[in-house]
Parts: structure tokens; C-alpha cells; sequence
DNA sequence: GGATCGTCATATCAATTGCAACCGGAAGGC
DNA sequence: GCCTTCCGGTTGCAATTGATATGACGATCC
């Protein structure tokens, strides 16, 4: 267990980084969007308007990160921002059609591409892994409650 | 599947990231090394030299990253660089004592928040992640094998 | 042997990130 | 009403990172 290959967490990371290497490949080197940027697109065109504090609770970003995101965003004519009218303090976010045509061109190469890598997995280990990454999730929440 | 929660990819890289956060919590907050020094320690510690072109094939660190990373650790006397004998381009990297006692007291803690972490998943998944993880990383490594 | 090409380490510069201060705005006490 | 405290967003600055250029060295071909 002295070889940072057997190393568990060492290998997840790895891996999690490959995959999302390649997928960076597809929204960012053809379309010039941040892993950040991307998942702002991703939560915003779902629909209607967003807060920033659900942004922060739904990704893994905090607000320095949220803000200059969506500032980018934002100066791209992707997204909108408004002043929340009952909390002057928060921000509302709203895709743009712009928005909205750009995620609907870049989600099905993603999800043609993320489906490229899953169906290459030989059966059943597909549902293995998601059974143990929903467990590990878990753990990893009931051990550090804290978290940030 | 517009929810980012259920994204693959996403869940993939979340989870990898808390973990990472979690040990991080202790060989950073306490001890002041970054993930890439952290990784370079440990390899070295195993045992005896190795030069930086090892380094950066058995992590993901490219040679910049692996030249910085280590700078770092020699200015805090926990490695040495020698120019290797056979090839005066190359480095030699070696631990020293100092790295190795440091390494020695980080180990076992990071072993033991692991432990904390994985024991914490039900009977099973454990066994189910290791094999999720192994299929999925021959599937990209397979898919797109140009990587960097 | 000398020219040329590929490779490794490092330097340099721009872009990104993290941290902490700052600026409104809200909430609660008085 | 005001005043204090807390909270969300932004901004500035320092440290880090990434991309690219430079310089040193080794290997190959002639």
C-alpha cells in the first residue's frame, strides 16, 4: 500500500479527473465555457430563474466563484442577472435564449460523449459504480458534517 | 436527467473532490502541504530516488507542476535534487530525512480518515466501487487515448 | 566531429484562484 | 425611528496555475 496507484482516493481522483478532462474537451475547447461556467449553464437552462444561494447550495462553488462566473457569463449574453425583488441583497439568474441555444447544442455532445465512455464499460459494472459512489457519498457526508 | 445531482460525470467529480477535501483537511490544514506536494512525498518516501520523469508518469502532475511541486518541498528540506549521473537533464529526487518522518506521521492519519470514510459504506459497495472504478478507467482510457 | 532535432528543466507572462476587506442591504434590539 | 449585527455580493491583492518561450543537454544523422 506504499504505491499512490493502489491508493484509494488517489485512483477516484484520478478517474474523476479523466472523465471530466473529456468532457472539458467538449464544451470548452470547442465552445470556450469553464467547467464553472458550464454548470451554471447546466442548472440555469433547466428553466426558470435561479438565486444565487440555491446556485452555491446546488454546485460546489462558493459565491466568489457563482459571481464571477455568471459575470463571464453574463459580458457572453448568455445569462441575465437581476436584482431579487423581496431580498435586494440576492441576485436572480436567468438564461438567455442565447443561453438556452448554446446549451441545447453543447448537452447532447456531452451526453453523446459521457455515453461514449459509460457504454464502454463491460456489464453491470456501470450500476456497481453507482451503487458504491452513492454509498460513498454518503459516508463521506455522515464523517465530515462540517464540510466548508 | 437536467438535474445536475443526477449528471454522471458531475456526481463523479463531486464526491472525488469531498473525498480529496477531507484528507487534504489533514495533511494540508495541519501540516501545509498542497495535494501535489502531498503526492510527491509520497512517492518518494517509498524508498529510494527517482527522477522526474517517473514522477510526473506515475501522477497526473506534467513536468511544470512536477519542477514547482518539488522546488516547493526542497525549499522546505524535504527533498533533495541531485542532476541524475547518466543523463545530467534529468533530476534525482530524493527524500530526506526530515520528508521521511513528516511522511511517517501523515501517513497513518490519512489512512485513518480514509478508513473512517470507506468503513462507513455498507457491506459490498466498497467491493462494487473498486470494480465500477477499474471498468471505468480502462473505458477512458480506451475511448480517447491521446489524454494529454 | 559538427549540425540538427527532440527532450528536460526552468523562466516568464497572462489568466485564474483564494483570502480578506469592503459595500450595500436586511434583521433585530432599543 | 436609529443603531448594531449579520449576510450576500463584489473587488483588490497576493499566490497559484497554465501556456509558452528559453536554455541546457543528449541523441542521431551526416
Amino acid at each position: 500500500m506504499t504505491d499512490l496507484d493502489t491508493f484509494f482516493p488517489y485512483r477516484l481522483a484520478a478517474t474523476a479527473e479523466a472523465f471530466s478532462r473529456n468532457l472539458v474537451d467538449v464544451y470548452g475547447r470547442q465552445y470556450g465555457l469553464s467547467r464553472e461556467e458550464w454548470r451554471l449553464l447546466f442548472l440555469l437552462s433547466a428553466g426558470d430563474s435561479v438565486t444565487s444561494l440555491d446556485l452555491s447550495r446546488r454546485t460546489t462553488l462558493d459565491k466568489v466563484q457563482v459571481s464571477r462566473a455568471s459575470q463571464r457569463l453574463e459580458d457572453k449574453g448568455l445569462i441575465t442577472r437581476q436584482i431579487a425583488p423581496n431580498d435586494r441583497r440576492l441576485r436572480l439568474y436567468t438564461s438567455t435564449d442565447a443561453g438556452k441555444a448554446l446549451f441545447n447544442t453543447i448537452l447532447p455532445q456531452v451526453q453523446a460523449r459521457t455515453q461514449d465512455i459509460l457504454s464502454a464499460m463491460p456489464e453491470g459494472d456501470l450500476e456497481a459504480l453507482h451503487r458504491g459512489l452513492s454509498a460513498l457519498a454518503t459516508a463521506i457526508g455522515d464523517i465530515a458534517p462540517e464540510g466548508s
